[in-house]
RNA sequence: GCACCGAUGGCGAAGUGGCUAACGCGCUGGUCUGCAAAACCAGUAUUCAUGGGUUCAAAUCCCAUUCGGUGCUCCA
């Protein structure tokens, strides 16, 4: 069984990813902050750590993953007190959105989901250690701060000298009260109108960090394998992580960490004022498939910046056509009886690369390298008549692999376009949606099926003209229709 | 401003000292087809941002420049 080599970004080097301890790898990953609807820069993370969680499952190891939702902090509480609606009731929309998206982009769900209102009290003992031990104090107003001159190991994760960063100190309200200016809050204390939790460290609620250090340590423990998140969660969010749990618990905190790198829209930055933003709703209403989405997100290697674009979009979605054509060919496709011994070969050449491109940090690009070239061997192969049926069986084994971790071949992408509708138009968004994909879901597959039909129909009696018009009128509604040796089919474009 | 990362064909992208620079998409020609589609075959970068240097040998190492990104402040 082959061992994923995984760059550790606090050693700076590629490493085995192993469980330690217990038989399951345990594993936290930095969730959402559910203050809005995701967007792809957020999924291509989510999407990443998902594919590693598929791959260490592929190598015959079991996970014990956590996630985290944030669902109190600043916007939370700016955006919720604009509505006039309490923060639970703010938060539970965009969970829910945010798990219908995870479900579209057939991200599996972790073992554990974590609510950082549902934690308080763990946050809350955790802050008490660090009292105890006087690393944590308690300033006038009753917010609690991490005294950083007491962690001599700080900035060992982002590579950070404290000397070289106290320049760009932020400037706070609270700042005069902290001893230092980079000590950063554990506890904030309430503010008129802001929710606020009665503890025994006082009334108040959570900074940011601390909620990742109480959930990671009360569903893994206090030392574990890996910990995950967008490469911008490095500094100062990681590195605060790993101050509050080391100096609490005097153990090591999480062994291994993975940065997942952020993209470009365009050759672009995303942000809003570059009109470059886009969550995945936007993308299915402007009829693009979850599973190209998907594909293009998880094509470039986590550790490298990935330029998203809509004619990426479109190359997805051609390539994922192409190798489901070719599932459909090796699953129902007549082949002679036996085994050909260089088909065989090359099947096995491409699980071996396929395996070692995963296992070389995750190289996601080689690893379908490795598979495009089986199904050009194989096509191949089967248009000359020497793809037998036990090749047939071993390529389907290896395509089955690719997809345990790639999910791209099985075809809902219909159904998830036609939820985003509806999705849209409970919202009043159905103006946003791309007119050509309202015709083409308009069709149902009877209807499509009746015209193919009339279309086959037309041409037994050579009525050429006909079977031309009704095969260009449903490609205008983007219904292709193929004739092969086996019959017709359509598909949806 | 300081620190770090990156720049490979029409587009996306792998490769990080040594076989003809993967793979996908696109494009051109061919096979098949009533015509298409799918699939296959052939072609599509003498060259890896630019300028120097190291080496028998560089896309890969070093220096400089240009451009893009990230961190230093909320951010996947």
């Amino acid at each position: 069984m082959a061992t994923l080599q995984l760059f550790n970004t606090l050693s700076g080097k590629v490493e085995p990813l192993t469980p330690v301890g217990t038989p399951d790898l345990r594993m936290y990953c930095c969730g959402p902050t559910v203050y809005n609807y995701g967007h792809i820069g957020n999924f291509r993370t989510f999407l990443h750590v998902d594919l590693l969680r598929r791959v260490l499952l592929q190598f015959g190891l079991t996970v014990q993953h956590v996630m985290n939702i944030t669902d109190v902090d600043d916007k939370i509480i700016r955006n919720a007190t604009a509505a006039n609606i309490p923060i639970n009731q703010y938060t539970a929309k965009y969970e829910q959105a945010f798990f219908e998206d995870l479900t579209a982009l057939n991200i599996q769900l972790p073992e554990h989901i974590a609510r950082a209102t549902e934690c308080i009290p763990e946050m809350v003992a955790l802050i008490q250690q660090l009292a105890a031990k006087d690393i944590a104090y308690r300033t006038e107003d009753g917010s609690w701060y991490f005294r950083l001159a007491r962690d001599p190991e700080y900035g060992k994760l982002s590579k950070k000298d404290l000397e070289n960063i106290t320049d760009g100190a932020r400037v706070d309200l609270d700042e005069y009260e902290k001893d230092a200016a980079r000590d950063f809050a554990l506890w904030k204390a309430t503010k008129p109108g802001e929710t606020s939790w009665e503890t025994p460290i006082g009334p108040g609620r959570p900074g940011w960090h601390i909620e990742c250090s109480a959930m990671a340590t009360k569903f893994l423990g206090q030392s574990f394998d890996l910990h995950a998140g967008g490469e911008d969660l490095m500094f100062p969010h990681h590195e605060n992580e790993i101050a509050q749990s080391e100096c609490a618990s005097g153990h090591p905190f999480a062994r291994h960490w993975m940065h997942v790198r952020f993209l470009l829209v365009e050759g672009r930055k995303m942000s809003k004022s570059e009109g470059n933003f886009y969550t995945l709703r936007d993308l299915l209403l402007k009829g693009y498939r979850a599973s190209a989405i998907r594909f293009l997100l998880l094509s470039v290697p986590y550790c490298n910046q990935m330029n998203f674009t809509f004619d990426g979009l479109t190359e997805s979605t051609n390539a994922i056509d192409r190798l489901r054509t070719f599932a459909k060919r090796i699953k129902t496709g007549t082949f002679p009886q036996g085994r050909d011994e260089s088909i065989a070969a090359a099947t096995i050449k491409a699980e071996h690369d396929y395996t070692a491109a995963l296992a070389n940090d995750l190289n996601t690009a080689e690893a379908r390298a490795a598979i495009f070239d089986l199904v050009r061997a194989a096509n191949t192969a089967a248009d000359h008549g020497t793809l037998h049926t036990e090749n047939a069986a071993e390529i389907l084994r290896v395509l089955t692999l690719f997809d345990a971790v790639f999910a791209v071949l099985e075809d809902h992408d219909a159904d998830l376009t036609r939820a985003a509708l509806a999705w849209a138009e409970r919202e009043g968004r159905l103006d946003q949606a791309a007119p050509e994909l309202l015709a083409t879901l308009a069709l149902s597959d009877a209807d499509i099926d009746a015209l193919v039909a009339e279309r086959t129909q037309a041409k037994k009696t050579r009525n050429f003209a006909r079977a031309d018009a009704i095969r260009n009128d449903l490609l205008a509604k983007g219904i292709l229709i193929e004739d092969s040796k086996d019959g017709v089919r359509w598909k949806r474009k």
